[in-house]
Order: C-alpha cells, then structure tokens, then sequence
DNA sequence: ATATTGCATGTAATCGATTACAGTAATCGA
DNA sequence: TCGATTACTGTAATCGATTACATGCAATAT
C-alpha cells in the first residue's frame, strides 16, 4: 500500500502538490500534473481515508439507528436513505437496537467518538430530553417517529389526517361497527392513529367501544394481529370493519376472520397501513394507506446533509403526503341485524 | 469536545499515562489513575476515533455488499452479520448494488481506501478474477453465493443436495410432471438448484422435458412468478407440481394457479425456496426449503473475524444446514389422465 | 555495596493525509 | 524598468490518538 509521499517522490514533487492536484486546491502545472498522474498509477495509489478523515475531523459516515433491517417498512426506509446517501458521498452505517434502550445510548455514543458525522433515527425510544443532549451537539435527524416535544428535525407523514381519512373512507361505505388493532408500544404514529379514530367516530356521533379497540404486540406481529381479530370478531355485536395500524396486523386479521369462516370483504372489512409489498400477493389485495418509505428515507438523508453542511434555514419538520389505496379487502358494510 | 491532552493536563500527567490506563497496557499506579479518572468524567472525554484508526491502521468497520436491503432473504442475513459485527466490536456499513457492477467495484474500493476493514459480499457479479484481485490483499468472505472457479472463503448451503431432496419428497408423493421455475440470473444457487432437479429426474428415468422448465427475472419478482406459472400450466400435459427456487416466485405460483381455477394443492402442488416471513402468512403455508438466513449471517461474520485476526486454519467454505419444511401447499399426486 | 529487576511515568516519533505560510520565477501594467 | 500580480511549488505544522524508548526510583538479589 503506498502513500502519499511514495507518490511524491516517485514524481518528484512534494506531498502539497500531489494533494493539490488531488483536490483541485491551488494550481499545479500540466507537466507535473502529469508527472504526478503517471506516478499514482503506477504504485495504484489510493488514499487513505483514516488520515484524510482525521485531518479534515469528519468522517464521511453517518449513523442508521433501527429497531431493526428485517421489517420491509424499516428496510424501504433504509433504501432511501442509503441511496441518498451515496449520492452525497457519504457511507451509511447500520446499527440495529431491537428496541432496547442501552443500545440506542451505545449507538449515539458513535457521534461523540467521531465515528460517524451525523445520525438518523428511527422509532426511537429515548426521552426527549436525552436526544436533545445529542441534537443539540450533533447533526440529527427523526425518520417517520418522532418526540413531539422536543424540537429535532425529523421527516414523517400526517397520522392523524391519514387516520381521519380512513376512518371517513369506512363511514362513507356505511360502516359504523368499526373496530381498531392498534399496538401496545409508545410511538407518536400509533398514538395519533388513534386519536384520529376516535375523533372520527366522535365528529359523526358514533360511540367509541373500548371493547372495540385492540391493542397488539408493539412490534405489529402477524400472530398478534389474528390473536386480537379473534377477540374483536367475538365481540357483539360484532364490527364490520377492522382498522390495523399496520399491513402485518391486517394480514393477520385478514387469515384469523377466514379461518372463524367470515369472508374478506363480504362479512367484513379490513384495512392495513404503510402499504409494505405483502399487501398485493394474495387475494383479497389489502386497502392500505400507503406510505412514501422510500421518500422519507431519501429526504431523511437531505435534511440530515442540509444540517451537516450548517445550512441555514434547515426545516425542523418535512411531512410527506400518504395515500389510501382502496383494493379488495374493503367493502359496503353488510345489512346489520 | 475535549482532547486527550486536555485530560492529561487536567490531570497533570502525560498522554502517554491516560492512553496506557484507558488501553489497559502497562501499569499506572491507583492514584494517579482516579485522578485521570477524575479528569475524564469532569471533561466528558471519549476518544477519538478518527485518530486511534489512523495510527492502529484500521477501521473496525466492516462492508456489506448486497443487491438491496428490502428482499428479507438479504435482510435476514444482514441482521445475523450486523448482530455478529456489534458483538465483535465492529460496526457494518452498509452498500447496495443493484446488482450493477460498477457499484460493485465502487464498493470493493472501500478496502483499498481504509475505509472498511474487511467486506462480505452477498451475490456478487464481478468475475472471479476480479474478486481475487481484492481476496488476495483483504479479507473478504462471500455470503450464500460464490464463484467455485476461485478460492475465496465462503458460507452457503448446499444447494445441489437440497434440490435433489426436495424433487425426491415431490417423487415420493407420486409426481412425475413437475416443472420448475428458475431465474434468468447467473447465480450458482440457480444453476445448482436447476441440476439437482434435472439430474433427480434423469436418476428416477423421467423425462427432463424444457418446456417444463421456466426462467423468471433475475430478481425472482412475483408478478414473474405468476407469468411463469401461467405459461407452465398451459403445457400439456399439465404439470402437477411446481418447483420454485424461492418463496415469492411460489406466493406467484400459487396466485396465478389460483386465478387460473387450479386448487393448491390439490390440483397443484407448489414448493418454494428460502422460507422467508411470508411463508405462513396466508393459507396455504407454503412447503419451502428453510435457508439458515441469520446463521449465514453471523457465522459470514465469524469467518471474517477470523481472516482479519489472521487466525490461522480459517476454514474455505462453510456449509450449513438446509431444511425441507413440509406445510399445505404439497400433496400427493392427483390421478393423471 | 553493587547489579538487577520492575514499577510508574514522561518525551517524542508516528500514522498519512491537509493546509497555512513562504518562496521563487515569470508576467503584467504604467 | 520596476513594483505588483500571478503561477507554481515546497516546508513544516497539524489533526489526536498509540507506542517505542528513555528515565528515575525503589526493591530485591548477589
């Protein structure tokens, strides 16, 4: 592995000069340049980034703190941010934290160690004010989930309203027995489904049913969805429509209501949410309200660039448009008894 | 973000003493250690990662080379190396390649500039030569598919054996028009899958016929999948079992046959490949041949750990365990014409 | 009493780039 | 023709750690 001073002295020259011209700093002369040229390839010179990094105190590497890789949802996010990323010259380092807390401490200790210059965080469990200590220090980023009470730039889509939206798709189509599997976990995303729910249903003068309301296991497992499906299909009366704040969950409520011998969407409705790829490879094709993974990832990306690069003007929230996406598991409710 | 000569000041010892303590190399005596201690905690100290890679020439960064993020048969195996990596002290960076080979090569040259210290490769397309080129100088593992033309170390199952097993389950069940959807891809995986399934036939004196054989996209897509089986199922005489070489060609296959009025599996049998998630989320659970995803993971991480200690007596090839899960989408034969 | 050993610590070189500063020669303007 | 630019290049400091080597001192061995 040669350097760069084996590079300068092959072409007898000094390392300012070969630097230089690497970095189109100052001026070097055609003779040298090509002299210099001729050197590097010949000992196939590369540089060394460790050293340029030190130097230049960067590192050109920033962090992606994840529950994990193996969700789609995480995974499309984590494609566009990637993407994005590359297209900006930078490397993307992955560190998954299956939701526990001391490992999204450890890995936000890489911003204070230089090991990448700047973070993206997704569905992040720690305290506002914990993250503010790393916001405040380092270029950060909240993708999709965010804390609303603080004030750290973050990329997601509106909950609520796509909630709300949903919730009018259903009482359009007659529904008025409408049931929820929401999720035991925190997230700001989860809450605000809920509540948009609830205000739907309060706006048109429809009692909300707690009974009605299911609560799975906080990562939206498909086990989960069937299990809280059965306890709403067993409900009376029984709902009409089910409500999943995710596709996993609506997959799952979709094989629990066939397997208690209901038919999708005769009997009952079910809508999902984030509109992952499972949604269209099996009928009935889910509706969904699709969200833009991709996008939040890439814009993720260009916000946390915009803030290493100390822009100014850098927005503290960019909110990407959702779209419900009406397919076949969502239907005119039945005649009620 | 104070320095370690702000902690030896602070301290009133030299650098050399504060890196000694925090390397556990040497000895410092206990006073001088709690004062160093003292000065750490007081300047909130974390060292510097740029600088300690620079002078130990090394990154403690490892590469992930993979076509994308979002097929879970890679995210499975990137969550098994990522897991590994952590508990080694090392963090994955990331790189996908969209199966181009420019980005490819883009990535390998990470080795070269110090900017990763090792790299597992997951379905690469460069040319043996090329990737030895790089193996020869870096330690470099390939993830569950290799070049056999060149020694480079590598995880996988065996994929031949694993055809043969799976033609031989469809065989016992009485089948003998079974077809196979393959891949237009160069992936020794394919070609290995392709001949057990041939050489299985042949062995048993059936007649390999190549109309029963079909190539979906490289990417093994669904709706390819589907295409596939449409065209496999207006061969006559029919096919009464269908050999995928992975589980969303087969969630295709079993779409298609089922819009096509065919019964799974009592009109056709479908078997996948990889057991991926998706597997079970519908009836019927598919019958697929369970690829160790996480374990190829972790023990790619293992080998590469391995090649960069310099351990000696580092095994070539590691291969690991497959499995014929047998669930609803087989059966026995029905009465042929 | 002297040599030997080990402990605790410090000084300074080192990793390989970037870059501030300085110097020399050629060119330009008046 | 002379001072001011401009073009090109080199010297050496610098980033912040690790580490080879040296030193001083106390304890032990002979």
């Amino acid at each position: 592995m040669s350097t760069m001073a084996d590079v300068a002295k092959e072409a007898r020259v000094s390392v300012a000069t070969v630097s230089r011209l690497l970095n189109n700093l100052g001026t070097v002369s055609p003779e040298t340049a090509e002299r210099v040229y001729a050197a590097i390839s010949k000992l196939s010179y590369e540089p060394n980034l460790l050293a340029r990094n030190l130097r230049k105190n960067e590192s050109r590497v920033i962090l992606l703190l994840a529950p994990n890789v193996t969700n789609p949802y995480y995974a499309h996010i984590l494609s566009g941010i990637g993407d994005a990323a590359a297209n900006l010259g930078y490397s993307a380092l992955i560190f998954t934290t299956a939701d526990d807390l001391s490992r999204e401490r450890e890995g936000l200790e890489m911003l204070k160690r230089h090991r990448v210059d700047g973070a993206i965080l997704m569905a992040s469990n720690l305290g506002g004010d914990w993250l503010l200590e790393y916001a405040n220090q380092f270029p950060v980023v909240q993708c999709s989930e965010f804390d609303p009470s603080v004030d750290i730039p973050h990329v997601s889509i509106d909950n609520y309203q796509a909630a709300v939206q949903t919730m009018d798709y259903l009482l359009s189509l007659g529904h008025t027995r409408i049931a929820m599997v929401s999720s035991e976990n925190q997230y700001l995303s989860t809450n605000l489904r809920l509540r948009g729910y609830r205000d739907t249903l309060a706006t048109h003068g429809i009692e909300v049913r707690e009974d009605y309301i299911a609560y799975a296991a906080p990562d939206y497992s498909f086990t989960s969805g069937k299990a809280r499906t059965r306890d709403l299909m067993n409900v009376d009366p029984r709902p009409t429509a089910i409500f999943c704040i995710s596709d996993t969950l609506a997959l799952g409520a979709i094989t629990a209501a066939r397997e208690m011998g209901f038919r999708v969407p005769e009997n009952v409705t079910v809508i999902g949410f984030d509109d992952v790829e499972d949604t269209t490879k099996f009928h009935p094709y889910i509706t969904t309200v699709s969200q833009p993974c991709y996008e939040l990832g890439r814009q993720s990306m260009q916000l946390l660039y915009s803030l290493m690069s100390q822009a100014k003007d850098v927005p503290h929230q960019v909110v990407l448009p959702h779209r419900l996406i009406v397919r076949e598991s969502s239907a005119a409710s039945p005649k009620l008894d």
